[in-house]
DNA sequence: GGTGAAACTTCTAATAA
DNA sequence: TTATTAGAAGTTTCACC
């Protein structure tokens, strides 16, 4: 896939949609001293060369009563099963991510939950997946992250 | 904090606008069968209580140069050493997320990276700071996401 | 590439039900 | 809580730089 080439306005366009994807094109335009109808071209090119995938909502999950956070390292009892433990996975409700790794685990996944109680559940679930040897489970005492934003300026001092 | 009440077309608005928070409030009011009045007061209502905290781009990092995902484990040489750490570890790019942490690790983060090479850089930023013991690197090779329409469809289903 | 204006669509707040 | 409305605002297209 080739890589895509963004300027420093595209970044800039990126930057102000990223904190707030609503925010009025003419507003973006006049922050940009350009035209409403260049941001629409721009944001529309890089919908269209997959730069832009989409756009979501950030909620308080805190808020909603889902304030657990673990990190469950999988063990399997053969590589082979890789495919099909995860395909299990990733049909277990409140399970986010889930990634096949390199190093210590075979798949290490995050998963979102009410509680302690309601996290157990969950982990008993991935524990009882055929082929799963273990699981090991790190719980998130405190979230800290380095938002999209900040991402973002990292990759764009880079380019 | 208190738990706010969802009722059933808060859940089908919130449905919509996870998918693209740009959707037209004519048109999510279409869908649901009422007036855009009402899916703009309701929002609003979301957002003043927190739980729509704000709106933000997918893009593809991939397509941007990174494709490089590695998940590190930190030991620290003393626990109370935990803020300083994590103070520091924020200030690295392309550590994108931090989280302190029972079991294991003490701390935990997420890197996203160009490549090997490049996140090796990365990884020394980490071992390099004062109070790190050493570091365990898990590369991501594949990665799969139950991603946040799932995870709101599992949270619903529960409330 | 970009602009600016026209035509069209949507938002938002106030009022009424 | 919801519906209706109307002025304000935003989007999108297009002829022209």
């Amino acid at each position: 896939m080739a890589r895509f080439r963004l300027d420093e306005t595209d970044h800039q366009i990126l930057d102000i949609l990223i904190d707030n994807t609503r925010t009025a094109f003419t507003d973006i335009a006049k922050k940009l001293n350009i035209s409403a109808g260049t941001v629409h071209v721009r944001v529309k090119k890089m919908e269209e060369a997959g730069i832009i995938i989409g756009s979501s909502l950030t909620l308080d999950y805190k808020k909603l009563g889902y304030a657990f956070i673990a990190y469950v390292g999988v063990f399997l009892k053969k590589t082979s099963q890789t495919k099909f433990v995860l395909e299990r996975i990733n049909q277990i409700p409140f399970v986010t991510v889930a990634h096949v790794t390199t190093g210590k685990f075979n798949i290490f996944c995050k998963v979102r939950a009410k509680d302690t109680e309601h996290a157990k559940q969950i982990i008993f679930l991935l524990d009882d997946i055929e082929g799963v040897y273990r699981t090991e489970t790190m719980i998130s005492l405190e979230e800290s992250l380095n938002d999209k934003k900040r991402l973002m300026h990292s990759i764009f001092k880079e380019l």
